[in-house]
DNA sequence: CATTAGCACTCAACGACTTAGAGTGCTAAC
DNA sequence: GTTAGCACTCTAAGTCGTTGAGTGCTAATG
């Protein structure tokens, strides 16, 4: 692909995601000095759509970038480009609230990226398995009632609401809460098994009755843990594009982002591997719904080590270089506060 | 009105319930055997247009229900009808998961309800200000930061992450925290005010540095509890409808769903008074934009006590008998639910 | 005297047809 | 290699008549 085929390409990639029309020979050679008439850059289109770049809805429209095109716009034609000063201020306004569990953050962040992008933002933690228990607490409330408290390295709090024996006192469960945070403070989810809790059934003595409920508690309070939590902002936000004014598309992506689950796959499968923005454009996604739909994704961490993953979904048609600069910005901001919340130290305690 | 009025208008608003068409003076006599000719049902209509009861799209168009033909299809026209058994049977299933807060409660409701109806349903609590707190603890996580978890009697559960000293040993932690449990439990969020803070001061000495991150924690978690929780599910119901075919409307309602302070309002509005079902019916909902839509709400109770609101939004051409089934069935099912997690007697402990 | 048959009238919805214009591909000239 | 020119294509938008569901009014009817 020559010089001036690339600057084509990328001029009519640039002119489609503004407007959303079809691009005509014509447009091209007024809106973008090139020094070519439209009947030179109508040739090049005929290549460039022969070669896969570009696609035409029908013979006498325009043409619009196909998947590929955009594959390539993205990787080699678009230029990079910076968040606006009040684009800036306004994440950091948004982001000053006081915050202090790592879900919190997640929706704040969801929610700005979705208000700057102007498209569909999501923020996960996928990672948990390897979370490492930091404190498991048993909080008396009532008689026969007490409170499993469950936190974690990464900053999510948990807690489980248990019935036990009326007759035990508090300061009874305060000494079997100890005996728990002990023996289970410091491992990961998946380092809590039979043997471990052998270990504390010796520590307590034959007090079945309220090593049972409590123990209960504390898988329940994994659970939750475990079940990701995704955060979703913006998804109507989708209805604003030609791509989604016939309710029968808007209501399938609706359907799509009302599936927590889905979403969570979806932000799962990406990569975990590095630490680079990842962009998956229409059919590149694994889900057939999405097929009209990009995605930009990125991980966020905490010292070297990798905690969630946060993302935007729009249009192929989307700003990507927008929406890169945004999930970029995102990435290193969340990279603080979440070392403020957590630690940069994830070793254990 | 007449007998004869009646009928015609409850076969008119019944036949636009369940097709959304323009009901013209044929179809009235045709489907509903009342022994009148079309005329005559036509002179009828007229009349009823009169009245104010129906509207005309268009000259030659059939009559469809005003808003105030609704309100008397509402309280006196239309027959009462029950759930069938399938319908109790997936409410049963669905809510057979383990439930142990408030909001897990209310989330699963909000979501059976929306199936159920295939509206879009909401359900909150909103009378926290008489909210008892049940216990307030303190929970030493590692060195330097604790757990403040504050549990009040509607069996909501919030905690806030604070940073103390690193020099407070947990046990001293303990002990504030038997301090602050012992005086604020029992107080509603009313109650709490400086003298009764003074009072723990003075109890604690003069240990400033641990009192005043401890008091925020409190206060946050009190802010939390304060500011309404909203469950709102199968808000995309409603693009299955011909009201919301044009993206325009669609997105206008998700709009308005997005904001959960507006739902949370518009809850609240509703009557704190009676124990009865409300039904508000387009222009008889103070928001503009849900001038379109009718509100069928009611609060729900352990023991006698009001802990908060459910309801159903759907367009004012809602299958009413159905919706007020539903509703009526999960305010019941609720308070068992309700009563069973957080006790019949909400007088304090 | 309420009911109804009959009829003229209205109006949205639909399909057929036309037109305008944006865009293409090809060819021949520069 | 580039471009002007031209014939061609196809959608979008507008026009127009037709259809049919529905109305309101009037006069006949039991």
């Amino acid at each position: 692909m020559d010089e001036r085929k690339k600057k084509i390409l990328q001029s009519i990639i640039d002119d489609y995601i503004s407007t959303a029309e079809p691009v005509g020979s014509r447009t091209v050679a007024r809106k973008h000095e090139l020094g070519l008439s439209s009947a030179t850059i109508r040739n090049e289109m005929a290549d460039l759509e022969e070669m896969g770049y570009l696609t035409q809805p029908h013979t006498s429209a325009g043409r619009i970038p196909s998947d590929k095109g955009y594959r390539f716009y993205v990787d080699q034609l678009m230029k990079q480009s910076e968040l606006t000063v009040d684009e800036i201020c306004s994440i950091k306004t948004a982001m000053d609230t006081k915050i202090n569990e790592l879900s919190q953050l997640l929706k704040q962040v969801s929610l700005v990226m979705s208000k700057i992008t102007k498209y569909t933002s999501m923020a996960a933690i996928p990672e948990r398995k390897n979370s490492v228990l930091k404190a498991v607490q048993v909080v008396p409330v009532e008689k026969g009632k007490a409170l499993v408290v469950v936190i974690t390295n990464s900053g999510t709090i948990k807690n489980s609401l248990i019935s036990i024996s009326e007759s035990i006192l508090p300061e009874y469960l305060i000494s079997v809460s100890n005996i728990f945070n002990e023996k289970l403070s410091g491992l990961t989810i998946e380092q809590i098994n039979m043997p471990v809790i052998r270990e504390i059934e010796l520590l307590m003595g034959p007090s079945q009755e309220v090593l049972m409920p409590i123990l209960n508690g504390v898988t329940d309070c994994i659970e939750q843990i475990d079940s990701t939590e995704v955060f979703l902002e913006g998804a109507i936000n989708m209805l604003n594009y030609p791509e989604f004014s016939n309710v029968e598309r808007a209501r399938e992506f609706l359907k799509l982002m009302v599936e927590k689950d889905l979403i969570s796959r979806v932000l799962k499968d990406v990569n975990a591997e590095k630490d680079e923005i990842v962009i998956k454009i229409g059919h590149e996604n694994d889900i057939e719904e999405m097929k009209e739909c990009s995605l930009v994704t990125t991980t966020y961490t905490a010292g070297n080590v990798v905690i969630g993953t946060i993302g935007i979904i729009g249009p192929t048609r989307m700003e990507y270089s927008k929406v890169l600069a945004a999930v970029n910005f995102m990435k290193n901001k969340m990279k603080d506060h979440v070392e403020k919340l957590i630690g940069k130290d994830l070793s254990g305690t």
